[in-house]
DNA sequence: CTCCTTGATGTTATATGATAACGCTATTAG
DNA sequence: CTAATAGCGTTATCATATAACATCAAGGAG
């Protein structure tokens, strides 16, 4: 299952994408060490194809592609870099489709979100605290403390909703 | 609307629960009849058990309790019954758990929503269209069509906040 | 430098969640 | 009544994830 190191599905949406990968893996290389982590081969290797794939990942793909290149690995090899980078912040799983996505944002304020296209099948993280707010409001209005949120919204992106309507 | 609940777990939220049971087979019942579906037996013992259990609960625990009283059935059976379950709306899947809740709200406007309590274990349905709104104008704003959303806030509900904060 | 502690990884086995495929049965429309 | 179909049983298998224990490697104390 070789993944292509540009995406055909993203071929719409253009940009630097060695770059991106690039840009991805040295901020994770700063956030180790300005946190005392350790970013291994293993780890920086997972959360490099993670960007590459561009697309929310299975875990037993990325241990396919690993294994292409690097022998024979177990999946507690993929679930522990992947629970290292969740942990650190610099991926976030699709719940909604046991995947793992890499993270550009800053959650200091705020949780993470995507709007998950069904047909190129790309996962944008949004960033508006909008949501946030209305959702402690109401958490606040139940006495609800909030920890965690889960928000994924399905559907097709812009680029994909235009596509279909010019096809019909 | 509000939604109630007995268990071990939630003593603290009293209130009739066999008649919430029995009322949310009626409901279903009524679906059903009106929509042209047909709630079978299985289908209706995997729901009531959904509503007995009244947490999210797992495909392989329902068939468990399906097995503890019919003999053997293999995971599809409880699969299909889950399937129809949720294509009907009468149940929804909580992605964050792989777990499966039962559903006593009106979904004509609103997409499913939870607070998820991570002491007690309930999840409590909110119908709050405030979210759905939010999000339905941020994805306008990105050109998205959304289709559906998975929205599962996980933290302490009110009642297990506040007996944590007594205990300490 | 060497030992020792600790965190990371390898390895095996298994738990848990979900579906494919096929054939039989029961409902129901005609 | 009969044919078509939806529902279900059964077997096998795939997909996702973790437990448990062995081994290895990095870095501090002596």
């Amino acid at each position: 299952m070789a993944q292509p190191a540009t995406n055909v599905a993203l071929s719409h949406c253009a940009h630097d994408h060695e770059a991106c990968i690039t840009d991805a893996l040295a901020r994770a290389d700063t956030v180790c060490r300005q946190q005392g982590l350790r970013l291994t081969a293993i780890r920086r290797r997972v959360l490099e194809l993670i960007w590459a794939n561009h697309q929310p990942t299975k875990a037993y793909d990325l241990l396919a592609q690993i294994n292409a290149e690097r022998g024979n690995a177990a999946p507690p090899t993929v679930y522990r870099a992947l629970d290292f980078l969740l942990e650190a912040g610099l991926i976030h799983k699709i719940e909604s489709q046991n995947a793992f996505i890499g993270c550009a944002v800053d959650h200091e304020r705020n949780q993470p979100k995507f709007f998950i296209c069904r047909e190129c099948g790309r996962a944008a993280e949004i960033q508006s605290s909008q949501i946030d707010d209305v959702i402690a409001s109401e958490a606040q209005e139940a006495g609800f403390v909030v920890d965690h949120q889960t928000i994924e919204v399905d559907g097709l992106c812009a680029a994909c909703a235009g596509a279909e309507s010019t096809n019909s």
